[in-house]
DNA sequence: TGAAAAAAATAAGGTAGTTTAAGAAATTCA
DNA sequence: TGAATTTCTTAAACTACCTTATTTTTTTCA
């Protein structure tokens, strides 16, 4: 059944009886995303945290001069949103991708808000997902204040192989904070030796 | 009364009634750290998140290389911990030192996985607060990878002021991932015009 | 208080990473 | 399929930031 790899992600931290799993699957909406198609973009207000079923997606930050700075990627049983934005419903400050085509589920923050109240183990769920997220957040913080980019870039590669195949070499230098002619240079080391 | 501060901040975002105001005060403990002490270094077991009542830390990466990489500060009315650490209950990573004289309290891993079973707003309290340092942590992943140091550290400026009072200018070109070299010159800045 | 230590400023030379440009390779899609 | 678009590579010139060194200023603490 489709609802299976998100039902089993929640039941990594927190379980839910017959009922409470069919209203927490109520409160979701499945989309079909294909390919470069955005799910958050410009000043639209960030409506949906988003679990993705299969696919990937990008998350990035795109400055005034255009540049792209990538936040996240999200592959299969990851979630995903601009959370600065979801959490106080505002215009995006990031953009949103489809990576390659995915199928994702949506919570709104109001579908979420009243999952607290309901069914309060859901804060608990929500708890580790944020605590997990704020710890690789301060790791990735970490890195950036100490290693060169080659080093990140051979750490990324380590670990998020899933990631390393569906993306562009320009995304992940997005990703690392480089230019992609820059990332060139450093995979043409690896070779020479 | 000391512990007013910190349940004023708990009152933020759930409440308490007297029984649990009680059994919550119980599991921390006071400690009066002194300037330039260390409540976390080497390879010490991270054993508690901690609530900043009155001055202020830092928390620090140190290489092999001996090189800092502030990760972050607390003033009055934060918490700070080696996330990944305390969570997972392993050596530290971090170096968490008193910048100036500080009361805090601490709260060990323990005692908070016992508060959540018998107190289950805490899911709700910690949820929130770790959702916050993860919106903290992206905005700064976003800054680090999207502005220059200059424009870094106008921002620092602007948001902390209560930490750029206490810190000197080498702690804040550590959290910046500059040397204070160089966060001198652009100091120098302003003035030429 | 004053000697020692730490922090901050200044400056010169060096390097990791950028910019610009142009060609080669891979991907897209009508 | 093949023309158009995008990605990747290479290379040379450039710049933001680093390293090392020295001096000045501020802080520490006996």
């Amino acid at each position: 059944m489709i609802n299976d790899l998100i039902l089993k992600n929640i039941a990594r931290h927190i379980s839910l009886d017959k009922e409470e799993t069919a209203c927490f699957i109520s409160s979701l909406k499945q989309r079909k995303v294909s390919k470069k198609e955005f799910i958050l973009q410009g000043e639209e207000v960030c409506k949906y945290i988003n679990f993705v079923h299969s696919g990937t997606l990008r998350a990035y930050y795109l400055d005034k001069a255009g540049k792209e700075s990538t936040i996240m990627f999200a592959v299969s049983d990851w979630w995903i949103t601009d959370i600065f934005c979801f959490i106080n419903q505002q215009p995006a400050m990031l953009t949103i991708e489809a990576v390659e085509e995915s199928i994702i589920f949506q919570l709104s923050k109001d579908e979420l808000d009243r999952l607290y109240i309901k069914i309060p183990k859901f804060e608990r769920f929500f708890r580790v997902i944020f605590q997990n997220a704020y710890i690789r957040e301060q790791l990735r913080t970490i890195q950036n204040l100490s290693l060169s980019a080659e080093e990140r870039y051979h750490i990324f590669l380590n670990k998020y192989p899933q990631v390393v195949k569906q993306v562009t070499q320009k995304q992940i230098a997005s990703y690392l904070g480089i230019t992609p002619e820059f990332l060139s240079t450093i995979r043409g080391h690896k070779h020479k030796k």
